[in-house]
RNA sequence: GGCUAGGUGGCAGAGUGGUCAUGCAGCGGCCUGCAAAGCCGUCUACGCCGGUUCGAUUCCGACCCUAGCCUCCA
């Protein structure tokens, strides 16, 4: 029995799926104007590996994880770029999807894209302005009534009093109540536009997802997930549209991924706190999954603290799984059944998809195998290293100790290591140097021996001795 | 000010009304020519003050502190 928190409530609960067997999910994806950061790599892992652990679990999922690709920073950022807006929005697109896959983010099965679904948006506004939550503004603008809807900050916890009570609430002329929110903007001169029953205009942001998740999953559908800032008024406003022109429940479950921060805050551009994926991938980590495995080191919903000295203790923490998956031997084909430890890593994952949790599992996992090593014991190392492959895939963890210890550290936290402080060698350098040393042990000539294995540490390649005689290595 | 999450050992991070999280780092031992890796062992905890209880880090209340949202935002 899976059970998730649930943002609705603040409790968690069973899941149970309204088509038995079948999940369906929809999560708020990225507007589509810059490079993604770390903290959308966060959420973007957090509903991989949700989605990745219910099929696991042997659920049908259909995942929809929506672009926004028309909106007033997009807009500007193309008059900055003076590109044609579809030229932006297809490249940064480009840029996303390339910066999911090296991430291992599974794509969603659904990426609808809001201009789309133009259709869709002008016949859900009607219908909220048929059924009396809408009205046409004397600006030509399209205004939701927030005062018609009962559920309104039911989601949030904050009553219309307190949000009207908010000083930072703007003023517009057009709004009969401060609160009421745009369901499609007149167009502007210059400004990209589609013909509507309230003249030429773009939909406003939060009718978007309404219409295209109700397009895609219906009016009532499991799960909808999105980073925490987009409870208010993001998700408010979805549920007060959708419900109020379908009359049906929308989403059961709604799921908050936490923050990623930097020096315990948000990051912001502002600040001057900001890592793109492309960046930390190229500089800061040795292998995508090394940031897969420092984001799942938190629960999803709380906040997460990115530093390069964080970063170094995942490097660590997963090299101590790859170091214990190394040098297997193959199981045997009648491999024996999976050990306690995967039924421990089902519970944890069960419950609310607590992967700190899961990973402990893994790390006793490689204890296991390591003492199985010890112990001259292949056949249940081999059998373990299985079940400890398999458990990190549910994850998204997939990187294989041959590729793992071809790869040097790129940390550069203060104070640690530079990435090869030597020249360079060449994978046949290496091995000729290994040769050599193997022979000045074999003659007991250690300081020979000793001389190579520095030069070789000054290049970034350590060695391990191994108990038969032959030598590994691994890169700082 | 309103609302919502939190405050756990050197660092990160789960969890629980009364034996163990887990990883990184440290220390001791085993192994090793010496190392490395690994194994075994080990030390620093649960913001503050009350209350409930045989017993609270875990439940309740007050307080202090932090972050987020209340405006575009993953």
């Amino acid at each position: 029995m899976i059970r998730i928190h649930n943002s609705l409530t603040g409790k968690k609960q069973p899941l149970t799926p309204i088509t038995p067997g079948e999940v369906r999910m929809y999560v708020c994806g990225m507007t589509v104007y810059d490079d993604i950061h770390i903290g959308h790599a966060r959420m973007l892992m957090a509903f991989d590996m949700v989605s990745r652990y219910l099929r696991h679990r042997g659920y049908r999922v259909t995942y929809v994880r929506n672009i926004t690709d028309i909106d007033d920073k997009i807009i500007r950022r193309a008059a900055e770029n003076s590109e044609p807006i579809g030229a932006l929005t297809e490249r940064v697109i480009a840029a996303m999807a390339r910066d999911c896959a090296a991430l291992g983010i599974a794509r969603p099965d659904f990426e609808p894209r809001a201009t789309q679904y133009l259709p869709a948006i002008i016949d859900m506004v009607g219908k909220l302005i048929e059924r009396g939550y809408a009205y046409a503004a004397a600006n030509g603008d399209v205004m939701y009534s927030v005062a018609k809807f009962d559920g309104y900050g039911r989601l949030s916890g904050k009553r219309l009093e307190d949000l009207r009570a908010g000083a930072r609430v703007e003023v517009d002329e057009a709004k009969r109540d401060p609160l009421d929110f745009v369901l499609w903007k007149h167009a502007k001169p210059g400004e990209p536009a589609w013909d509507s029953p309230w003249g030429r205009g773009r939909p406003g942001w939060h009718i978007e997802c309404s219409a295209m998740s109700v397009a895609l999953l219906g009016s009532h559908f499991d799960i909808h997930g999105g980073g925490l800032d987009l409870k208010f008024p993001h998700h408010e406003n979805e549920i007060a549209q959708t419900c109020a022109a379908t009359g049906d429940r929308f989403a059961e479950l709604w799921m908050h991924n936490g923050f990623l921060n930097v020096d315990s805050s948000k990051m912001s551009k502002s600040l001057g706190n900001f890592f793109t994926v492309r960046e930390v991938l190229e500089k800061a980590v040795r292998h995508p999954d090394v940031l897969r495995y420092f984001v799942l080191s938190s629960h999803y919903r709380g906040p997460i603290n990115y530093s390069l000295e964080q970063l170094e203790q995942a490097d660590a923490a997963l090299g101590r799984i790859m170091t214990g998956l190394r040098d297997l031997p193959q199981p045997a084909a009648d491999a024996a059944p999976a050990s306690e430890y995967t039924g421990r890593f089902q519970d944890a994952m069960d419950d609310d998809f607590n992967t700190p949790e899961a990973i402990a599992v893994l790390q006793m996992l490689t204890r296991e195998i390591n003492s199985a090593k010890d112990a001259r014991d292949g056949a249940r190392a081999a059998a373990l290293g299985a079940e400890l492959r398999s458990l990190a895939g549910v994850l998204g963890v997939t990187v294989t100790p041959q590729e793992w210890f071809s790869l040097g550290s790129r940390l550069m936290a203060e104070g640690s290591p530079q990435p090869a402080g030597g020249a360079a060698l060449t994978d046949a350098e290496v091995a000729r140097r290994i040769e050599a040393r193997i022979a000045a042990r074999k003659a007991k000539n250690w300081a020979e021996a000793d001389r190579i294995r520095d030069e070789l540490a000054a290049a970034g390649v350590i060695l391990e001795d191994k108990p038969d005689g032959t030598t590994v290595t691994r890169r700082a």
